[in-house]
DNA sequence: TCCTTGAACGTAAGCGCTTACGTAACCGCT
DNA sequence: AGCGGTTACGTAAGCGCTTACGTTCAAGGA
């Protein structure tokens, strides 16, 4: 392929640097610092190692760098679950600017069981990368959740980089969606609209995110006059199914309801197969909103009112921040959540709905 | 460092296996030995040698234990997009098995470029992950393509494993949707329903996938005496944008169509869109069909027919494949494409569509 | 002229593990 | 008793890199 020789390198063996150091007429030492850009190379000679690195397709073994203490090159990230949107577009923004940078990722998913999240975090320290990102809403559940605080802190302590998105209270970078903003803006259109008997559809208490939204909710429900404690709240799971059991359950509960506010648009899509299923018209009977807006939401029928969160820019940013310099103190980034008012929200009727 | 000391390691500092060993009496090899379950070690040693382990919380540093010629534990996947859901749920299917084995999983995304997944490709060996799954129909350009096969081919020789999802014509175990059968499929089901002014809306047809569904769509036409060449066929990106530029262009090549069939369900999303947009309904004026099921196409309205691949199996299959002992002659395993009839195909209007 | 100095490069010591090989103890056999 | 064959363990040689420390040499100051 290269060279006066027939055969350089024998086939099938990656060449090491050895090879290259070889070729060039240095020894390693030389070579490694000229690849690596370190100083006390002559730029003429370092020129010539790049060269011939080039010419065998040199690419340095990974393990070996990192082990023998060379810049590591990995990032992990830890998501609930990667087939869900929201965090496969997080997990987008994040290959995004690996890419950029000349990383690779390893992706581990919890499949939302704290214990499994602290063993890949765990797992992924192990392997060694050199930046952890943990999105996702954390637990609130104390016992585990210490524990991954405590491991990410001891992590970070032995150089580790850390960046977590949608969780709070730990003494790392964090990446905010605006839960709480975007909360209030959900429920200040919904009560804007002229909605009085609200029903709220939440995700799992424990989950920090959750607290926030409600946080939100509740004091743009108090400035009508309302409060979340009078308000009809079923928690259900994060998923469209889990939307649909907490919808029919919400409309046993409270028959008259003009209006659903589910915290996040999986359960809104449920509410709303619920509510087609029994021939209740959105918006006209009763508007529903989601949270988050993943990309579907804009093409259901009718097209889902939602709070908008810049998930792939989120990830962008976690992985930013856990790369920049470390900060004596931890930095707050926040995303903005936008309110995306769409067909799934109107003016509640006059009479309130029929009671069909 | 060590020695008869106050502390037996210091704080912050990882456990290696020296301290394992140290700790349990017994020399790094035994320790090794005990810890990987390799022969040559009395059982009770070994049992002591794992509480020693456990206690001082030791786990293997990866780099060391891959440099030194022990088994790989990281797998590599590619994948056209992250944040699209069809790669989302494949990419689900592998973390979970990953999850089981004790694997960790590297996942890089191409961004849909050829070149850019030669890349990625690469890097991924030079990380020395012990397995390499690509995902996504395979780009027919020759070129890039020779330069992929080549590059697995040689990685396959190293003792590397790959297996490759949704493509062919390459000398490595395969899990490949059905899709010609899928194609004929919903064609079939299409034509069944009595339709004979068919539009396709297909994405890049330099994808093999694209070629092996049309394939299938060719038979099924010609089974009521229809044919591709005679059929109008727009070509988009696979985006629901993509979609509704080519159902704008369908639409306006042949205004008297009465199915549109889509190649995937993002597409038929934006076809939908379209129609929605210019009051044509559906099913009742135009029937609309897609591909993949991704997991909104029920919540859509009307509710999207389809042909359903089985994402999260083919994700789980390709990994398993990959992790089971290399066989002389490459394997595929074929992934059911199964119709999935929902509320947007019905039979054509008696007398065609209105041209309103 | 000699010595200092710094740039440029080489030597070699690991990083933390696996494993080929060596060794000691012990078994059963002739 | 002496021998080969196991079994159970220890010793040490790397895996392919990075980097502290040496070495060499040319330039410059006294």
């Amino acid at each position: 392929m290269a060279g006066g020789e027939p055969q350089a390198r024998t086939a099938g063996r990656r060449p090491r640097l050895t090879d290259v150091a070889q070729e060039a007429g240095v020894s390693i030492a030389t070579a490694s610092r000229a690849l690596s850009g370190a100083p006390g190379v002559s730029e003429s000679m370092a020129e010539r190692v790049r060269e011939v690195a080039a010419s065998v397709g040199y690419v340095a073994n990974l393990h070996a760098r990192t082990l023998a203490g060379g810049p590591t090159s990995v990032v992990g990230l830890v998501v609930h679950e990667i087939g869900d949107p929201y965090f496969a577009e997080i997990a987008s923004g994040v290959l995004g600017v690996a890419a950029v940078e000349g990383l690779t990722v390893q992706i581990c998913h919890s499949g939302r069981d704290p214990e499994a999240e602290l063993t890949q975090i765990r797992t992924l320290i192990a392997n060694g990368v050199g930046a952890i990102i943990v999105a996702g809403s954390g637990f609130v559940d104390s016992a585990v959740r210490a524990k991954v605080t405590g491991t990410l802190r001891s992590y970070l302590a032995d150089g580790g980089r850390v960046a977590v998105i949608g969780r709070h209270h730990l003494a790392v970078d964090t990446v905010q969606p605006d839960n709480d903003a975007g909360g209030h803006a959900i429920v200040e259109h919904v009560v804007g609209l002229g909605h009085r008997r609200i029903g709220i559809i939440t995700g799992s208490r424990t989950l920090t995110t959750i607290h926030d939204r409600l946080g939100g909710m509740g004091r743009a429900l108090q400035s009508v006059g309302l409060d979340l404690a009078s308000t009809p709240i079923v928690e259900g799971v994060f998923t469209r199914e889990g939307g649909k059991v907490a919808a029919a359950e919400l409309l046993r509960r409270a028959p008259d309801l003009t209006a659903i506010v589910a915290l996040n648009d999986d359960m809104a899509i449920g509410a709303l197969s619920v509510l087609r299923d029994r021939g209740i018209r959105v918006p006209e009977q009763i508007s529903v909103t989601g949270f988050d807006d993943v990309a579907v939401a804009q093409d259901l029928a009718p097209s889902l009112t939602t709070v908008r969160l810049p998930m792939g820019d989120m990830g962008r940013q976690a992985l930013q921040l856990a790369l920049s310099p470390p900060a004596k103190r931890p930095r707050r980034r926040r995303a903005r959540a936008e309110l995306i008012a769409r067909d799934s929200t109107a003016p509640p009727m006059r009479s309130g709905r029929s009671a069909d």
